[in-house]
DNA sequence: GTCTATAGATCGATAGAC
DNA sequence: GTCTATCGATCTATAGAC
């Protein structure tokens, strides 16, 4: 049965699935040529580099995605506000509430960290200059908005790694909840406390 | 020249530093026979179950290590706030700042947390229950501390990725440092804001 | 208790037929 | 473009000398 020629960027989501289920050194080609369907032979065609291409690709594909559905619409939108709360939802739903690593959070606590360090770097420090933006724009102090951005990028990263320890995919999704509340512009002090 | 007897304890901060820098895949035998200094038979004279054998040991050590260190003192001081703070000391020192990688966080972003599952659930728990008894007793509302304790412990997972994938241990520091003033009971509204 | 030697499997990578 | 066959290196683990 000839399969339709494989593009190469079809195989990226499979690839980046891989890595992200057995990490840089677990994901071998036999394991990799399994998960596409093809032969090693295919595999060093489309990435002659080897297993560092293919991550090397998988990362510059994510931060396409990101840039994309996450950090353009921070930078852009009209409505500040509404851009961060969507930002929860998405990567709430981009991480299966906990269920699916960070790619980039996993390899950075790797020892591949060195080897793709630039990679992992700007998808982080993008992620954190476009919230930076948004949450001033939306009204915070603006020389607390880049800790708070750092706070809730790295919050995320945090409660990937504890839903999944736990096993507790509402872990995650309330500890999004809390950083989405810490998002929103603070209201000076409100009237009644007892 | 004969080396004194190598006690499997001593062999367990080598390991530890070992398998934090390389992972569990990444460890190769060959790699911890030379950080230890042994041959692979020494090896499996003290760990007959091999690699699996050594984490696990290493993860029963780190769990012992915290709860003296961590666990027990948020449990049991008299002084919770003071405890809590020194909590911040000690987890920032343990963890280099960011430079070094906690071990069960990272296990736990890997395949290898179907492996060790228990162990790596077990750490975060107790964190997390510990520091939730401490959070009540200073003051803050029950029915808010575990979850207040489950963005604390996530939180510092979270800023050691981030400090890494950023290579700045200050950004680490800040994180803790925030973490830290909300772990402070709040104050009834204060008096005057602009 | 430590070592060397080595087994057997699997690794990343390549070659060449089709 | 895909495959099979295979290379040499490295892997985990074991055996046995000392």
């Amino acid at each position: 049965m000839a399969r339709a020629i494989a593009q190469r960027n079809d195989l990226l989501p499979v690839l980046a699935e891989t890595f992200r289920e057995h990490g840089y050194e677990g994901a071998s080609l036999s394991l990799i040529a399994t998960a596409t369907g093809l032969g090693k032979g295919s595999l060093y065609h489309f990435f002659p580099g080897g297993k560092a291409a293919m991550v090397e690709a998988v990362l510059a594909e994510i931060e396409t995605w990101f840039e994309a559905h996450v950090f353009a619409p921070l930078r852009q939108a009209d409505d500040p506000a509404a851009a961060i709360a969507a930002m929860f939802t998405t990567v709430t739903d981009y991480f299966r509430s906990g269920r699916r690593v960070c790619l980039v959070g996993a390899l950075s606590l790797s020892d591949a960290r060195d080897r793709f360090g630039q990679a992992l770097r700007r998808y982080f420090a993008l992620w954190v200059e476009a919230l930076t933006g948004a949450l001033t724009r939306v009204g915070h102090p603006p020389e607390t908005t880049t800790a708070l951005a750092e706070d809730i990028v790295g919050g995320i990263q945090g409660a990937v790694v504890l839903a999944r320890a736990l096993d507790r995919p509402e872990t995650f999704e309330r500890i999004l909840e809390c950083l989405r509340a810490r998002s929103l512009p603070q209201r000076q002090a409100a009237g009644a406390a007892p």
